[in-house]
DNA sequence: GCAATACTGTATGACGTCGTACAGTATGTG
DNA sequence: CACATACTGTACGACGTCATACAGTATTGC
């Protein structure tokens, strides 16, 4: 319930340990977001997670557990204990799938779709307000070489795991023009 | 000790749930990474925390708990079961600062100084991965509108903190010309 | 049909971090 | 000097997430 609050005044914004640079900035960057969206929500007793949650469901309609999860990029063990406690608020239920009975739909109740609504106001001031001096197309350029390290950390990762093949490096996203 | 090493699909490349865009994909992004270094770095029994514990003190040498607490990003109860873990390998050693009796100055042993040189290897590589097909002005760019971001994040948790100020709106990170 | 396999949600125990409260020590002010 | 205030590291309890193991259910191949 109580929401962190605090505010570690993240030093290296770019006096950036030797080692580690843009990649650094960027984890404290997420950071600090995450953060400042869980202080918003906080006003809602939500933390990003469960808003995010409510948000995807209120939109796309009852979905199953391991959807939500994927969806939200957290485990499905995870998204069982957020569901509970959205469940015991009263905000979400779950009605059993008609056509597995392994699954569970999750959907908003109407007090749910209500919140959905402070939800999304909550997430388009604050959108505006990070977004602030800073151009459409940086924002994109931004999420365009996000989107290629996504891919080349996802490349990373598996030559990790399994290091054995030889990978061949990836579809190239188009560059930027 | 183990760390984690599975992968979540992070289904939301730019499908990107409705609300919420670059900040997810940015949030993401930063998990993915921290997953790699971590799965990287596994192969010497660290995490990503305790690995920049080690290079930051290797590099700038002893230094306060809560400095390093600072400039790592974390809490300084955090920092202190770190320490203790590193201090238990043999790695990392507290002497008592000599100028204040609070405080232990924390410097890498002789193993620890070894350790950091694997550190940067692993961490050289890695990052040459995740720059694959990246160019440099890009990753500056990058750097920039983060940083920008990193300024609005501020800014909009301390409105959200003590609301009632009319914040002047920030001495403006020079753009990228 | 039946076995093998794959998938869903849950239980459990672990980890890393947080926030708060605390005791010990420094520092500044009367 | 004494006192108030500020700071350091630690103890503790909480939270969110993870990985693993499991039981119940679908699906697939013979």
């Amino acid at each position: 319930m109580t929401t962190r609050m605090t505010q570690h005044l993240t030093t290296h914004e770019l006096d950036s340990p030797p080692w580690l640079r843009v990649e650094t900035t960027l984890m404290a960057t997420a950071r600090l977001v995450r953060q400042a969206f869980d202080c918003r929500l906080a006003t809602l007793d939500l933390n990003l997670t469960q808003a995010s949650l409510i948000a995807y469901v209120a939109e796309f309609g009852a979905t199953s557990q391991t959807r939500l999860a994927d969806h939200l990029g957290i485990g499905r063990a995870a998204i069982g204990t957020v569901i509970d406690q959205l469940q015991r608020r009263g905000v979400v239920e779950r009605t059993p799938d008609p056509n597995d009975r392994r699954v569970w739909r999750v959907d908003v109740t109407d007090k749910g779709r209500a919140m959905a609504g402070d939800i999304a106001e909550v997430d388009e001031v604050l959108r505006a307000e990070l977004r602030y001096g800073i151009g459409r197309e940086e924002r994109q350029a931004l999420a365009w070489v996000m989107t290629r390290l996504q891919h080349n950390v996802d490349a990373a990762i598996d030559r990790t795991t399994h290091p054995a093949t030889t990978v061949s490096s990836s579809p190239d996203p188009q560059p930027p023009t």
